[in-house]
RNA sequence: CGGGGUGUAGCGCAGUCCGGUUAGCGCACCUGCUUUGGGAGCAGGGGGUCAUGGGUUCGAAUCCCGUUACCCCGACCA
């Protein structure tokens, strides 16, 4: 492929457009030819499918169980819960028919005006109302408590404008449904499973993020707490990249799921419910990849080491497929994924550039030379350093690299993190300084006038109540200038 | 839904203002030879209802009117 083609937009020009490019060169996805929608390509489905297998065993230890309910749901379910309808009505897909038939005007299929259904479907926007109209039946007594359960599926929400992975009108997700026969219980499980999230982001991703709880107007429509993982992109805009929810007994009375506690008595099952998305795609992409293309962690890369030879003619090619499918295979023994790349229909620089953009972790290559010496050529993806090593016990060698990279991009996103951490409590100073990124923790005074107050001076918005940040000195509010009842983080965001 | 912009080969574009040979360029694609330690070179080749419907004209990618699709900026958002 020719150079210009393969070129990336510098992250420093225009974040947004290196960050499309980005995913269509390193072949993660495209845009579909449906509004809105994207068409993830094998490349990047198998990042996804890292991140399913890895969270999915995540979630497992922790008592929950696979299900699949269905996409479309009655309209009706979504009306009985007052605020989630009023949350998710302006996104909603609809299916109003059920039937076409040949054009009686002209070419092709028109809907069948005989074929309307009485009572239209809507296209799961999330699941709430369709799986609590399930628990009501499975639901009956303290011993049918805790219901954990989780789905992989796809959701579909009228976006009006969309962005691939990070932003589109039908995405995939996992979202789990949890009841409990307490409330402490099931805030328990709604604050575990934000500590799930923010633990496979440190130790798979290598994300750092800042866990904490969403403010009224930012919550989710129809839970009593929204517990958020927000973290934060390379030009320091914040990026929701997982929620917890803790949905009260809303649900419950809403689909009258009832349960006869220990004493006796009739209850409503608590609820929660927790998801991420594809959207981890577009964290990990904008978290750690450089004007080179992706920097994918060790842990989730699809291809951890690629090996190169760099041969004339077919006799050092067969040298070369001797030595090092053999190292292949010894890699492949100690669980490492490999790829043996003696195609030759293209040159070595094309592979090495090709594989710097789609971010694999380690790059061997021999040729000649090395053949000649007894060595081979290392780069690691991370630092794009280059040394040439002993051939003998290369092996062992790139297993600890593997490690030591997983570390190091933590540590970078880390320092990233910290280094655009402010404290700031002067407005005038915030609406000047938070153009520019970064994640502002700030004395609020827990209204929503001035939470809308700084929406529309700034873009800005609390992203949340953080934990793990001092709640000390308070002093007053930087708006409005009453007591504050907290500090939030406030940044602008994806 | 408001404000801008663009539809010409698979992708990216020039040509449009000022109508006139056979509609061009780069990349991609195909064939052959030479190459292979950082995105190969040379030679040859294939591929177009110029978004769409109408109008003006001897003649329209180009001018006029309508339609439509997409993109960008807002409102919405995992």
């Amino acid at each position: 492929m020719a150079k210009e083609l393969k070129d990336l937009t510098k992250r420093s020009t225009d974040y947004s457009k290196w960050y499309n490019e980005l995913v269509v060169k390193a072949d993660l996805a495209e845009q579909a030819d449906v509004r809105g929608c994207m068409v993830i390509k094998p490349y990047g489905y198998a990042i996804w499918e890292k991140i399913q297998q890895e969270l999915d065993a995540k979630f497992k230890e922790t008592g929950v169980q696979n299900v699949y309910f269905p996409m479309l749901i009655p309209k009706s379910f979504l009306s009985k819960e007052a605020e989630h309808v009023e949350g998710f009505a302006k996104e909603c897909a609809v299916v109003t028919h059920y039937r076409l038939k040949a054009n009686p005007d002209g070419d092709g299929v028109v809907v069948d005006p005989a074929a309307r259904l009485e009572e239209e479907l809507i296209i799961r926007p999330t699941s709430e109302t369709t799986i609590w109209n399930t628990y009501r039946k499975w639901i009956h007594s303290w011993r049918d408590l805790p219901l954990c359960c989780n789905q992989w599926c796809n959701v579909m929400r009228w976006e009006m404008r969309t962005r691939l992975f990070l932003r589109t009108s039908e995405f995939l997700w996992q979202e789990g449904h949890t009841a409990h026969a307490t409330r402490e219980e099931a805030e328990a499980r709604a604050r575990q499973m934000l500590d799930v999230y923010a633990d496979f982001a440190r130790d798979f991703m290598a994300i750092p993020v800042v866990r904490g709880v969403k403010s009224a107007t930012e919550r989710f429509a129809g839970a009593l707490d929204t517990y958020t993982i927000e973290a934060m992109m390379q030009d320091g805009k914040a990026l929701q990249s997982g929620t917890s929810h803790f949905l009260g007994q809303n649900f419950g009375k809403a689909f009258n799921v009832q349960f006869v506690d220990k004493d006796n008595k009739l209850d409503y099952a608590w609820a929660t419910s927790w998801g991420v998305s594809t959207r981890l795609m577009g964290a990990l992409i904008m978290t750690h990849s450089d004007d080179n293309g992706l920097v994918l962690p060790p842990k989730l890369a699809p291809i951890q080491v690629v090996i190169v030879p760099i041969y004339k003619g077919d006799a050092e090619l067969a040298a070369f497929n001797e030595k090092l499918g053999a190292l292949a295979d010894q890699l492949r023994s100690m669980g490492i994924r490999v790829k043996y790349d003696n195609a030759d229909n293209k040159r070595p620089g094309f592979k090495f550039a090709d594989y710097e953009l789609k971010g694999v972790p380690v790059r061997l290559v021999m040729g000649g030379r090395d053949l000649e010496n007894g060595t081979i050529e290392l780069m690691r993806r991370d630092t794009l350093e280059k040394e040439t090593l002993p051939f003998e016990g290369i092996a062992e060698h790139v297993a600890g690299l593997l490690d030591d990279i997983q570390q190091n991009i933590y540590a970078k996103a880390k320092k990233h993190l910290d280094d655009h951490v402010y404290t700031c409590n002067d407005y005038a100073e915030f609406k000047e300084r938070v153009k520019d990124g970064g994640f502002f923790l700030c004395p609020w005074d827990g209204t929503e006038e001035t939470e809308a107050q700084i929406k529309a001076d700034t873009q800005a918005t609390i992203r949340c109540v953080p934990y793990g940040y001092s709640q000390d000195d308070l002093g007053v509010d930087m708006v409005s200038g009453k007591p504050a009842t907290c500090r939030v983080v406030i940044a602008r965001s994806y």
